[in-house]
DNA sequence: GGGCTCCTCTACCAGATGGTAGAGAACCGA
DNA sequence: TCGGTTCTCTACCATCTGGTAGAGGAGCCC
């Protein structure tokens, strides 16, 4: 079970960090410790491993995020009171800052993948089906209630999640406007998203 | 000159379509309709055709965004009025869509060079300068006039960078939430990209 | 015609890649 | 001790990759 898992990281890692073309077998064997045979023998094939990377870091992330919107001190709809959408949308960003410090691999596994697209993204797009349909669910019990600006629900999501994606990973771009990836100036950067996006929301 | 363009178009559909590292020099040569060597004839290597490629993008992209903010309906800062700055980003806004919609490569490409980094992407950085700061400085005047929300420049920008090119080509993205890429929806999402800018800047 | 440059070609190469075949070691329960 | 499973290895292969060498044709100036 170990190599399995060191292979599963190393391999993460590389798709993630480098993008599935530029990584190679004997790359992630030697990252590993071991020969590419051994990476073939655990995993049949680079596609088979591949999938074997998204699927764990689908897992990862879902179960993370989910976590986040659970235990964010928003009161549920049970009570009466409606429930504070900006909470919940605050739990999430944080959640992900915290992937884009701690294992920004997998981030950037995702965002290799929606750029593969298919077949691959059919996996992706599978894991986060449920996720993604609570939290469009979520932005329209916010409509409703008043607290989110009325708007197409689905959009919604796509916009803020390109922002919380660009402003967590895109480094190369932060570079560009001369804001080095610190851990400091991470801490700022959320500050800052989340203020552009409670306006974006709630304005 | 005319099989220079030729190869040059090919590449840039290919590299921007579906990244550098899983595009050979074959498939280029293949859709220009000719032999590699003739590729290596005009370019001395995959390297130096993939910067010539992104020159060419960069060159276009700037043009076009600058043309797009200069006649934008815009009062300069002389007539005593501050300028409107919510003209100019939609205006620019509307430039990148028709990017989008018509040479999707072009914002593929810059996708793929934020994605390799360096040293590619110094390239880009050294051709968009002039552009960033003009953007820059553009909302700092903005904040001065109280149009637009006052916060880190810098930051704002790359947020709206993000959400703008995330809403325009993240087609996969689009795909999770239901939205297919036809003409039709993107005219919707562009209208409600502007709706979450405007409140996102302005609120 | 002779030599020149410009362009495209065929032929080839060294290296890397994903993948196959199969040997050998370690461990297992019987 | 034996046979089988699990794991890792060496050796090898077909294919594709970016790139080199150099031939040959078309035009063009002298």
């Amino acid at each position: 079970m170990e190599t399995r898992d060191r292979i599963l990281e190393a391999a993460l890692v590389s798709f993630g960090g480098r993008g599935y073309d530029a990584v190679s077998l004997d790359s992630i064997a030697r990252d590993s410790g071991i020969r590419k045979q051994t990476v073939l023998y655990y995993f049949g094939s680079k596609e088979a491993l591949m999938e074997a990377v998204i699927d764990r870091t689908v897992t990862g992330l879902t179960a993370a995020l989910l976590l986040a919107v659970e235990s964010s001190p928003t009161p549920t709809a049970d009570d009466g009171e409606p429930p504070d959408a900006w909470a919940g949308v605050e739990a999430v960003v944080r959640a992900v800052f915290r992937f884009a410090v701690r294992r920004p691999e997998m981030l950037g596994l995702l965002r290799e993948v929606t750029r593969l697209g298919r077949p691959w993204m059919d996996r992706v797009r599978a894991g986060f089906e449920p996720l993604v349909e609570r939290a469009r669910a979520f932005l329209e019990a916010g409509m409703d209630s008043g607290r989110i600006r009325r708007c197409d629900p689905r959009l919604l999501l796509v916009s803020t999640y390109s922002t919380v994606m660009g402003v967590a990973t895109e480094v190369e771009v932060l570079r560009t406007v001369g804001i080095e990836p610190t851990l400091r100036e991470t801490v700022v950067r959320r500050r800052e998203l989340l203020r552009f996006l409670r306006s974006a929301l709630v304005g």
